[in-house]
DNA sequence: CTCTAGATGCAAATCATTTGCAATAATACT
DNA sequence: AGTATTATTGCAAATGATTTGCATCTAGAG
């Protein structure tokens, strides 16, 4: 039987943070969905619930509890995803379309250990592996 | 002997690109860099020669002609390195002093491979490894 | 040397994200 | 439950990186 996730409302709990609408609201979306959502996909969803500031900050208050984890898959804009979630670490983008499909290929750690050891870094505290494309569906549109 | 890379003013005319100042300038720039340039340092270091929207007009420019390749290791703004820097592919960046070190550590050949298959991609263009920590330089200087 | 497409400077526009401040609501405490 | 305390929110304005409109200039073709 699959261990269930922790509720949106317990996450915030453990986590000490006030239990309000859009934290509530940001969490359930990133839990539900498949791969990450952009700041502003999240914010034009939360519009009835709550201010575009509003979703900034509380996307800013997620991540520093380390509840989401931010990433950088489009030049410009940043995006976010639930932290627990380890298949969905990496990432294959669409730089036309610009779907983003979950991947799980990752870095062996040996290869991670060996970094720390050989670089003038104490902590490396975190890495981001994407790959940028063209899917097929788009393959297929572009001329 | 090594080979000598091809000058800036070569580099230009092989891709079929005028050649100007700015251009040079950029190019020889980010020949001599031994880490990304961030628009806004190669901008400012530009200053005398040329405007910032030319300077971010130049970079895209060389961007699109492949000449130099456009990087996010950070969150709000654009970096920028010589393509043709094969062993400066990657990097290892200190949150907190924001000094890059360039890597040479990859992903195997075979993974890159079996991704190309296994995804709805059918060209997977490139890809972006970046470790993110704390250089000891900063660790002795923060609490 | 002249012509023309492309390159530049300057100022204003845009886009994502942040911030100041007064109003409001979530928890702690009685 | 009722209230005090402090974090959270909404709104508007600010910010910072990057882009764009437009008139002017210049590299390179002929």
């Amino acid at each position: 039987m699959k261990k269930s996730l922790p509720t949106a409302l317990t996450l915030l709990r453990t986590h000490g943070l006030k239990v309000t609408n859009i934290r509530i609201a940001i969490v359930t979306l990133l839990q539900k969905a498949t791969a990450p959502r952009t700041a502003e996909e999240i914010a034009r969803q939360m519009r009835r619930i709550a201010d575009t500031a509003t979703c900034y900050r509380t996307l800013r208050t997620l991540t520093d509890k380390g509840i989401v984890t931010k990433l950088s898959l489009f030049e410009d804009k940043a995006s976010f995803a639930l932290t627990d979630t380890p298949s969905h670490a990496h990432y294959v983008v669409c730089t036309h379309c610009q779907t983003i499909e979950p991947i799980t290929l990752c870095l062996k750690n040996a290869d991670i250990q060996a970094l720390h050891k050989a670089k003038k870094f104490t902590a490396v505290r975190s890495h981001a592996l994407s790959f940028f494309g063209t899917c097929k569906k788009c393959a297929r549109a572009i001329p």
